[in-house]
RNA sequence: CGGGCAGUGGCGCAGUUGGUAGCGCACCUGCCUUGGGAGCAGGGGGUCGCUGGUUCAAGUCCAGUCUGCCCGACCA
């Protein structure tokens, strides 16, 4: 390739509304350009890189015996009401009209057209398992499009379905695709993790996501820093222990009077007590009705695990007339006793051990001191519903939990029969008995590592490509103007090495030295040819790396092959 | 959806009390230069987001509207 030839529109400037280092870079570097809110141009330089990423993936799935299909992006709404979805998607989900007023969606994600089409086609147990996937644009109307690719509207995902007359065979395949998904993760040469996670809008049990370390990460994940132990989870799913206090022996309920003293906080102070010693009283409004989150002064709730435990997907804190409604008092001093209104009590297990605690005693400007459950208000069951922090124990080897930030770049679900047996897609067991598909899906985010890559591999002047997804591994810049001897030099070394098929270009753009060093290093090609009047005296030139900053000196007849060394041997 | 900010050549920005739309980068032509975004000279490109209003006169003032960005809420 030949940049006079390429369109490489680089930028000395950062964008105003670009904030994140790999949304500046791509920028920066040419390789993206937006087109509207969260949507985008991915121009040459970057779809070269996503065609690398794209093509590790290929390689990784159809070793692990995956095939590749390619479903339409237009789905029809009757598939989406089939599953349930058209209602529970919500306005994520990007809805639109025909001209007959038939109405469709853009595909966010296709279990439905896949289950649809398994439903159809595959008959037999003697077809199972089997996994299809396509590498495809997906869409998803985000409420806040931002850091570029990181979260767009439009982007490009690779996802794979799997069908199993069996949840061993699910579980084994499960366990196949975690492989893919770590092997395709270190090729692409990123640090990260895989994470038990919340499985969110999808749906099924048990799912892992696959995040990228990163400061600028949207995720949290709370993780244990005892190799043999390995315990990772979001911060919506993961568990933890925490201090427990000693049992004290019951003392005698009291109402004490704590004016205007409302929070935790307040509470704590004015009564001299620490946290752990009061119980928070939280109100939350979900579907139709009003449940009340018991949890320890010390701790928060875990909105995900409360949602869960109610079997909802709209759950918000009640609102302050609700909250008058049923607790007959102001906000602040709501608590168990004595409510109005009963309504569903989760209690958290922060209290299973705790005694003598305060809670608001639904009255103006008192609480409740002294108080134990089971002897002052039942608690039929404990949940987990707090939030884990760093600093708390892990749930299997005592070790003090770390947290850290990552990018979510792949998720692995088993869904189980969940659409399968809603949209009644059934297939001949071996007992001649028709049963649902036992189904997983799989999903990665190209477009979104290509960003996490650059967000874990830059430095001030740029991009520093991971070999494997670097949209060229050689760069050659002969320093001169065109039709000098170290341009006719350079030309003989880029036809040496490009028919070894090794991705190289050569900047021919009759622009000074300074201008093809900062482009080459911004783009963050790995190898740089630098063909100079410096080294070519002693017919040599260097061999710049970008990752290190170092040059080597090679004769030019031994170029290529010192090249092919460090691109195959490293 | 709530709060804040902003829309002026491709990008980054300036434009005062209303009075001929400017600068840097990028782009084009020529000369010059080639180991770190060089220099000189010349040049092209704008209905100042949109609609309406005030005024002799609006990028600037007023009203409305659209779009974008940031924070929050939300989120495979």
């Amino acid at each position: 390739m030949l940049l006079s030839k390429y369109l490489l529109p680089t930028l000395k400037e950062t964008p105003a509304d670009a904030e994140i280092t790999s949304h500046k870079l791509m920028i920066r570097a040419g390789m993206l350009r937006k087109v509207s809110a969260g949507i985008y141009n991915y121009l040459p330089l970057c779809l070269r890189v996503i065609k690398k990423i794209e093509n590790i993936v290929r390689d990784e799935m159809d070793k692990a015996g995956a095939l590749e299909l390619l479903m339409p992006i237009l789905t029809p709404a009757e598939l989406w009401q089939e599953s349930g979805r058209w209602t529970v998607y919500g306005k994520e989900l990007m809805r639109m009209q025909d001209r007959h007023e038939n109405e469709y969606a853009l595909g966010p994600t296709h279990e439905e057209v896949i289950t649809a089409l398994a439903r159809n086609e595959v008959k037999s147990y003697k077809q199972l398992p089997l996994c299809l996937y396509q590498i495809q644009d997906k869409f998803r109307d985000e409420v806040r499009p931002r850091f570029g690719v990181m979260r767009s509207r439009e982007f490009i995902m690779k996802d794979a379905y799997s069908f199993h007359s069996s949840e061993k065979c699910l579980d084994n395949y499960y366990q196949i695709m975690y492989e893919a998904y770590s092997n395709i993760f270190k090729r692409c040469g990123l640090r990260f993790r895989a994470v038990l996670a919340d499985s969110g809008a999808i749906g099924g049990d048990n799912t892992h996501e696959f995040m990228v370390l990163a400061q600028s990460g949207e995720s949290r994940v709370i993780s244990c820093p005892n190799d043999n132990c390995g315990y990772a989870a979001t911060d919506e799913t993961a568990k933890s222990k925490i201090f427990q206090p000693e049992k004290e022996e019951f003392l005698e309920l009291r109402l004490v009077d704590t004016p205007s003293q409302k929070s935790i906080e307040e509470v704590s102070n004015f009564l001299k007590l620490p946290k752990y010693k009061l119980v928070k009283t939280l109100l939350y409004k979900y579907d139709d009705g009003v449940a009340a989150a018991l949890i320890r002064g010390d701790c928060e709730v875990n909105e995900i695990k409360l949602k869960h435990i109610l079997n909802t997907i709209n759950l918000e804190l009640a609102d302050d007339k609700t909250i008058e409604e049923i607790s007959g008092c102001e906000p602040g001093y709501a608590g168990p006793l004595n409510l109005k209104k009963q309504i569903k009590l989760i209690c958290d297990s922060s209290l299973k051990q705790l005694t003598n605690f305060v809670v608001g005693a639904n009255e103006k400007d008192k609480h409740y001191i002294n108080v134990n459950h089971q002897r002052d208000f039942k608690i039929e069951k404990f949940y987990d519903i707090r939030l884990a922090n760093p600093g708390d124990r892990c749930i299997n080897c005592d070790a003090v939990l770390e947290e850290y930030r990552g990018i979510e770049v792949g998720q692995i679900f088993k869904l189980g029969t969940k659409y399968s047996a809603k949209m009644n897609a059934v297939y001949n067991a071996e007992d001649g008995k028709l049963k649902p598909f036992v189904m997983g899906c799989y999903g990665i985010g190209i477009t979104r590592i290509v960003a996490a890559a650059i967000e874990q591999n830059n430095d001030e002047k740029g991009i520093v490509w991971p070999l494997n997804i670097a949209p060229f591994s050689v760069i050659i810049l002969p320093l001169n103007k065109p039709n000098s001897e170290e341009f006719k030099i350079a030309e003989k070394i880029y036809n040496e090495i490009k028919i070894k098929n090794i991705d190289v270009v050569l900047d021919d753009r009759a622009v000074g030295p300074g201008f093809k060093f900062k482009d080459a290093e911004l783009i963050g090609i790995p190898y740089q040819i630098i063909v100079g009047a410096k080294s070519l005296n002693e017919q040599s030139i260097e061999i710049g790396i970008r990752k290190t900053g170092e040059k080597i000196l090679v004769k030019i007849s031994e170029v290529s092959e010192k090249i092919e060394e460090l691109l195959y041997e490293k």
